[in-house]
DNA sequence: ACTATATAGTTGCACGCGCAACAAAGTCAA
DNA sequence: TTGACTTTGTTGCGCGTGCAACTATATAGT
């Protein structure tokens, strides 16, 4: 016995917040669009660069490249990606929203933006203190 | 363009740091004992109560049944833990931790604390509050 | 120009996951 | 006691994942 307190072990709390919000996120545009985070991180950050190669994105949203690659595949294949080789380096493959793309993201950003006040709502007065924690914890590298 | 700040998006964040304290922490023990997130909370647990019936374990861990129900096989047949029919209830199984399991435990507890002590520290300020965001975030069941 | 090395992206494979269907056991009401 | 319903845990299935190997292209050194 003696024992561990698991639920006040941060890792398992942090681990346990992200699958919540996770799901709780993905409910309420999965159904919509079809698709995932995997898909989702990728849109989210093309709609501020306009164009990028997997290798930009694959560091940018902090999946393995095997997984942005089948993600590419999926989001072009629903039509709100154009995938195009580099023709400066042949080896990079160019990624950017199409006008369906365009219009998914223009749609998610409100359910987004609602999501992001919630949870500021929920945290009260913890707000501000709660997200420079994240910022620090998140500053190593790994 | 316009754009959506990925970055500053809390679900991303949580989710990027769980995905890497999860990776920093098995780093630190699935070499030595061969298990990983799933058994390893259910063994957290298992330290605290002596005895757990899957459904006990499966909601206190917050993992599906079947993968509680497969990782406690992996932990039967690797020798932490022991399976046994209620004899009240004869579609219960409980678990406990074999003597092999609570050795395993008494290592494992160190690390843990080291590592709660290290994002303490990385916390630094912002620790006491940023735990009770992480509680109030933490309290909707969902 | 030639070879070695580095980088971008894809893919086969093995594996673990969630879901839904299921079997087994228990409960409750008539 | 019977039949409907609930609960516990397991399992088949389809799928996405990470890893490592691989192809293709580019770069650097000689």
């Amino acid at each position: 016995m003696s024992g561990f307190d698991l639920e006040q072990f941060m890792p398992y709390q942090i681990s346990v917040l992200a699958g919540r919000l996770s799901r709780r996120l993905e409910a309420r545009y999965h159904e919509r669009f079809g698709i995932r985070v995997a898909e989702w991180r990728m849109v989210a950050h093309l709609s501020q660069v306009d164009s990028a190669s997997m290798r930009d994105l694959q560091v940018r949203v902090e999946l393995h490249k095997s997984r942005v690659s089948r993600a590419a595949r999926r989001l072009e294949a629903a039509g709100y990606i154009r995938r195009t080789q580099s023709r400066a380096d042949r080896r990079i493959v160019e990624l950017a929203l199409t006008g369906k793309g365009r219009a998914m993201v223009n749609e998610l950003l409100p359910i987004t933006d609602r999501f992001q006040k919630e949870l500021k709502d929920e945290l009260g007065e913890d707000h501000l203190a709660f997200r420079s924690g994240l910022s620090k914890l998140l500053e190593d590298k790994d």
